[in-house]
RNA sequence: UGCCUGGUCGUUCAACGGCAGGACAACGGACUUUGACUCCGUUAAUCGUGGUUCGAAUCCACGCCGGGCAA
């Protein structure tokens, strides 16, 4: 996909100072999101500086097609440099293999052999970029730290308060959970109040050059986007093969480690039986893995771990909330009492490992990683 | 090898002597800043050789293979 050319951009040179000179550091990965977002900014009267992270990834492994699954390709740099430049402000490439390999890609593989589903997506938010990006806002002394994330801020009570955004089919608060009040009172998210139509709109209307990052993604950082081969060539292709078995005790096949199942997968598992099966159990100490037909029983509680309340105080346990247990999952009732979180009905395909986020309506009170799920009456 | 029974996509189950169809798997796509779930699409089969018939997966004979019963 070609870039349009680069001259229409003389239209945002501003006629306007910066309000206050204050300035921003705006979080760019290539896409769209983030350049329409640097271009408001910047014609709200902020003095921009765009930033780019770039974060570990595995080589490409067939240097004739070098990987295009990664979010910090060569071509997503291009992108957003020459969005800084089009826009007329600096443009910083901040390295952050070293915490992003520490911190989400290990983890990621322990996580695997551990038998849970790892959410790296949380764990790089949490953990490594929004950490970065405000210690680079920091050390560049600007005021501000910006993304195209879609979420929206909102201060009441002495307590700034992160909303689902205005376009909840590209609502992204489950993915910035682990945010905190000395993080938020210095972030803007501008496209909060967008609906994602209108951004590729604008974006158009403006000359905003198309970018060649496509809008979704898988694991960024591994090369051909197969994690169960990621996860092969990190342990040096070692096998531990074991059974697999019906719930009704049948031996139905062979499976080549664990690690290549999680809780409530259907596909690829490569073992017909005439009826659609799901994995519902994961036994590591006989290396057994267990189908069954209804998929893993419901949960009816759970318990959290690395949980964070993005008001800093948890919420009252008799309250009615909503949760959600997937990026874009559905929602369901919920109380919580300290790390427990008790369902009001039954929900399938809560899997250890994955993000738990805690919502009092379109207020994002904050989450925890799922470490135990409870099925009722234990 | 004297009796009975069965052999159809990779697997499994259908099809009155009249266009071989479904389910599961596999593959592809949509969706998706995690793994999944979900949705859409594609591929793919009558054990072999003869015979009866306008027409055979279907009826007949023989063979091959798999079950079962049988001193």
């Amino acid at each position: 996909m070609e870039c349009c050319t680069l001259t229409d951009w003389s239209q945002f040179k501003l006629d306007c100072e910066p309000p206050n000179g204050q300035s921003v550091v705006v979080a760019l990965s290539g896409g769209i999101d983030s350049a329409v977002a640097a271009c408001l900014l910047k014609q709200q009267g902020y003095a921009v500086i765009g930033v780019m992270l770039k974060f570990w990834s595995e080589a490409a492994l067939d240097s004739d097609s070098p990987a295009d699954n990664r979010c910090c390709t060569e071509s997503a740099v291009d992108d957003a440099r020459s969005l800084c430049h089009a826009l007329n402000v600096p443009f910083y490439l901040i390295n952050s293999e070293e915490p992003f390999l520490e911190k989400v890609v290990q983890p990621f593989v322990a996580s695997y052999l551990n038998s849970t589903t790892p959410s790296p997506c949380l764990r790089c938010n949490a953990l490594v970029r929004f950490p970065k990006l405000l210690q680079v806002k920091e050390a560049l002394q600007a005021d501000f730290l910006a993304s195209g994330h879609y979420v929206r801020l909102e201060m009441h009570d002495y307590c700034i308060h992160m909303l689902r955004a205005v376009d909840t089919s590209k609502d992204q608060s489950y993915m910035l959970y682990g945010l905190n009040q000395a993080q938020l009172k210095s972030i803007l998210f501008p496209l909060g109040t967008w609906k994602k139509a209108d951004v590729r709109h604008w974006a158009s209307e403006h000359g905003v050059p198309i970018s060649r990052k496509p809008d979704s993604q898988e694991l960024c950082f591994i090369s051909d986007g197969d994690y169960r081969r990621f996860l092969q060539r990190q342990t040096g292709n070692q096998t531990s093969s074991g059974p697999i078995k019906h719930v009704d005790g049948t031996v139905l096949g062979k499976h080549e480690g664990l690690w290549n199942y999680t809780i409530g997968q259907r596909r690829g598992l490569g073992v017909a039986s005439g009826e659609a099966l799901f994995v519902v159990g994961k036994y590591l100490d006989s290396n057994t893995l267990v189908l069954g037909p209804d998929g893993p029983s419901p949960v009816t509680s759970c318990r959290l771990t690395d949980i964070n309340w993005i008001g800093g105080s948890p919420p009252d346990g008799s309250e009615q909330l909503m949760a959600c247990a997937r990026y874009h999952g559905r929602m369901f009732e919920v109380s919580v009492a300290g790390d427990m979180v008790q369902f009001g009905q039954p929900v399938a395909l809560v899997v250890p490992g994955q993000g738990m986020v805690i919502y009092r309506g379109d207020d994002c009170l904050g989450g925890g990683v799922i470490a135990e799920t409870y099925s009722s009456g234990s």
